[in-house]
DNA sequence: TATCCCATGTAACGAGTTACATGATTCT
DNA sequence: AGAATCATGTAACTCGTTACATGGGATA
C-alpha cells in the first residue's frame, strides 16, 4: 500500500490517529464538518477502512459496550503511526503545489500532533518556495497570453493568481505564527 | 448525456466551441497550459470526445489535408451549442460554491464568448452571495470549534478562510470590471 | 532506410458514486 | 409494537489512470 494509498486513506488514517474512530464516526466528521471535501458515503469510507486494516495500519479496538450499539472502532498500529509520520514528512513537490494544494493543506492540518515544530516550519518554507515559483510561472504565462483571452477568461485566470497570492500571504503568516509559538514554549 | 456529462466533457465542449480542435489539440492545451488541472492522458480525452460525438454535441470536420498528418478535428453541432449555453447558464448553487469552485470558475472562464454581459453579471452576483454565505458558515464553525483544534489544524482552517475572502474580493472586482466594460461598449 | 515524433486509440485496473440491503437499538 | 435512526456493508456502474499498441509522416 505504502506507495498507493488514496488521499481518503490518509485522511482516515490521520483522523484515526487523533482518536479511535469507527466508520460511522468518520462519516459524521465528513458530513458535519464544513472542512474536508471528502465524501461521507459508506461506499467510500468502509472500503477505505478495509484497505487500511488489510495493510495493517489500523486495527479494530473491540469496544463492545454492554448493551450499547454495535461499533467497530479502529486505532493505529505501530506500522500505522509510522506510515502516518512518513506521509506527513514527505517533502513538498512541485507537482503537489501545482495540482494538489488541498492535499498539502490536509497534511499540514495534521502535522501539529505528529511532527516537531522544526519540521513543520521546513514544510511551510518549502510550500512558500513552491508557491512563489508557481506564481512566477503563471504570471509569465499570463503576460504572454492574456491578450489572446476573452474578458472572462482573463478574469478567471486572475482569480487563480489572486488565490495564489493569498495562499502565499497565509503561508508566511503561518510560518511567523509557528516561530512565535516555539519561542513562547521555549521560554516557559 | 445532458444530465450526466463530466467536467471534462464540458471542458472539451467549451474548448471546441472556441475553434474546431482535435483530440491532440486538446491534450496539448492541457499539457502546456498551466491553467485547468485536467489530464492530458489519451485515456481520458479520447473517450470523452467519443461521448460528445455519440451524444451529438460535436461532429468531425473532415479536414484531410492532402498528404498532411491524420487529424480528426471536431466542431460543435447545433445541439452542442445549445448544451454549452445551457451549461454556462446554470445558476450558482450552494453545493457548487462549497464543493466545486473550480467548476464554477471553469464555467465563468468560457462565458464571455457565449452569454450576454447581463447574464455574466448575474452569475457573478450569485457567486458572491454564495461565497458570503459559505464564509459566514465557516467563520461560525471556526469560532465554535477552533478551541478544539491543533495549531496546524487551526492554521489550515484559516487558510481556507483567507482563500475564500480573496475569492470574494476577486468576484467583486470582476463585477465592477464587467460593468465598466459594458459602459464603455455602450458609449462607443 | 531507420528513427523519431505525431496522433489516435485500447485494455486492465482502481477508486468513488449511487442505490440498495441488513440488523440492531432507541424512541414514541 | 411499530417507526425512525444507528451502523455497517455490498453490488453495479462510470470515470480517470497507467501502460501499451498502432501506423503514418517527417527527419537524418
Amino acid at each position: 500500500m505504502a506507495a498507493r494509498a488514496t488521499r481518503l486513506d490518509y485522511a482516515l488514517l490521520a483522523l484515526i490517529g487523533q482518536a479511535p474512530r469507527s466508520g460511522y464516526d468518520l462519516r459524521k466528521i465528513f458530513a458535519l464538518t464544513p472542512l474536508a471535501h471528502f465524501s461521507d458515503s459508506p461506499g467510500a469510507v468502509y472500503p477505505s477502512l478495509r484497505r487500511l486494516e488489510r495493510t495493517g495500519w489500523v486495527e479494530p479496538v473491540s469496544t463492545r459496550p454492554e448493551g450499547g450499539r454495535r461499533r467497530e472502532a479502529f486505532r493505529l498500529t505501530q506500522a500505522g503511526r509510522r506510515a502516518l509520520r512518513d506521509w506527513l514528512r514527505q517533502p513538498v513537490t512541485r507537482d503537489e503545489v501545482v495540482h494538489d494544494t488541498d492535499g498539502l493543506l490536509l497534511r499540514f492540518a495534521f502535522m501539529g500532533e505528529w511532527l516537531e515544530t522544526r519540521e513543520i516550519q521546513a514544510f511551510v518554507e518549502g510550500f512558500v518556495r513552491g508557491l512563489r515559483l508557481h506564481l512566477a510561472d503563471l504570471e509569465q504565462f499570463f503576460s504572454r497570453e492574456s491578450g489572446r483571452m476573452s474578458v472572462t477568461g482573463r478574469l478567471a485566470f486572475e482569480s487563480g493568481l489572486s488565490g495564489l497570492r493569498a495562499q502565499i500571504a497565509w503561508a508566511r503568516r503561518a510560518g511567523l505564527r509557528l516561530r512565535a509559538a516555539e519561542r513562547e514554549r521555549s521560554q516557559s
